[in-house]
DNA sequence: CTCTGTTATGTTACATCACAACATAATCAA
DNA sequence: TTGATTATGTTGTGATGTAACATAACAGAG
């Protein structure tokens, strides 16, 4: 069993538990991001799923199954690149935590991390006495990856 | 000598010193953002200028015109939200720092800070010991300003 | 296995967004 | 005045994101 069926499969357990299904649609398009090395457009997924599956998604499909991917944590949006990632943790079975997100402006290349609590801590009490409150723990920088950075 | 008057030719001073001209409709334009309370995507703008001036400014030409502000610091793009923002440091002489922005995803309200270096500095070694390269030290963090936190 | 309500997908049509490409006008430096 | 540079006008187009309504697939009750 390939590496990517067997994050397939994990998702799918997970929409069963959850009450929800992962139909053949909403499986493709989850693979594209799988075996995509870099975070994707919706209309990127839109190319991308006709030409390999030679299918005829509409751009609205794409969208409603991105919503419902994200929903249920198995996809990522990005909203600095305005992109979307598969999720680096599918098979992970801990809790899924608020991730952060490095992107490269160059490549498009995203790593899924996770800053120390303390620097979140102190980013979020500094936030507080700005008299703001964060909505979320997502955090999303740009960067260069590494070969990006070289060159 | 109203505020907003002293700021605008304090805008003009510099852009001499820089070698560019701060023209009429880039000062309308300017204006728009240092008289609105919230962070305004393009097309908003074009609308206020428009309905504000009496003018007829196209797209193209705000366009245009926030890519000349945001070079001569005047302006902020944030990349999050899709919106510009004044910068909350014209009359400041001192050197503008990079700055972070806190974006209430609610009413677009926006607050210009600072991030303490020490955390800033433990935010980049994490970002480097992920093999990725900041490409800039503006961070911005989607928040609820206090007033939407309270609704 | 029907029937029926729910969920998923198809289809069409728009509103918005961001900018390329070329044309004209204003400004400046000599 | 002239020529070079800069700013703005104008037109057109590709990309984005979604509303609204229609049909299909599915699941559970009877
Ligand atoms: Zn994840
Ligand atoms: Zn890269
Ligand atoms: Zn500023
Ligand atoms: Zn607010």
């Amino acid at each position: 069993m390939s590496k990517l069926q067997r994050i397939l499969s994990h998702a799918e357990q997970q929409c069963q538990i959850n009450g929800s299904r992962l139909t053949d649609k909403r499986k493709k398009v989850l693979s594209g991001l799988l075996q995509s090395d870099r975070a994707l457009s919706a209309y990127e997924l839109v190319d991308y799923c006709n030409e390999t599956y030679d299918e005829n998604f509409a751009a609205m499909s794409v969208y409603r199954i991105l919503e419902f991917l994200e929903q249920e944590q198995l996809v990522h949006k990005l909203n600095l690149a305005n992109r979307y990632v598969a999720c680096g943790h599918i098979t992970c079975d801990h809790q899924h935590e608020v991730p952060q997100f490095l992107i490269c402006t160059d490549c498009q290349s995203v790593k899924e991390f996770s800053i120390s609590r303390s620097t979140l801590g102190s980013i979020k009490r500094q936030v507080e006495q700005a008299n703001f409150h964060l909505v979320s723990e997502q955090i999303e920088l740009n960067c260069l990856c590494k070969s990006c950075a070289a060159a």
